[in-house]
DNA sequence: CGTGTGACCGGCG
DNA sequence: ACGCCGGCCACAC
């Protein structure tokens, strides 16, 4: 089965930033991935509870990078301004265009598969 | 301590 | 094809 990144995160909450914090530059990710890989696909909406969190956790946690199935950037409207999401997406190398990103499944990076071997 | 909601997803009508 | 509803866990009131 799937096995934590650590296990000292004893909640969704700890397991999915640690799993944001891992995604590599250029890739992005679903919160059904990271709620797949934490083996709760049914709970993506967790995940998202989660980002909320990291947006006032004092951590830096890529938000960006998480979307949700259609690669649209759902939760741009929570970041520090409505662009901020894009604009880090692009900076990473991504393509954002109405809010979705651009060759999403090329892009996209499953924990549960890029994590656990 | 109990209820409600939350950046979603998948199934069913 | 589109719309609605249920589900999952954690946090806020």
């Amino acid at each position: 089965m799937k096995k934590i990144i650590n296990k000292k995160a004893n909640c969704f909450f700890d397991d999915v930033f640690d799993v944001v914090k891992l995604i590599p530059r250029g890739k992005v990710t679903s919160y059904g991935a990271i709620a797949n890989y934490l083996g709760t696909k049914s709970s993506a909406r967790m995940v998202g509870w989660a980002m909320n969190a990291s947006h006032t956790s004092s951590l830096k946690i890529p938000a960006q990078r998480v979307v949700n199935r259609n690669g649209m950037l759902t939760g741009k409207h929570h970041f520090t301004t409505p662009t901020e999401m894009e604009e880090l997406l692009k900076k990473d190398g991504l393509i954002v265009l109405n809010d979705t990103v651009v060759d999403f499944k090329n892009k996209f990076w499953d924990p549960a598969i890029e994590i656990d071997l």
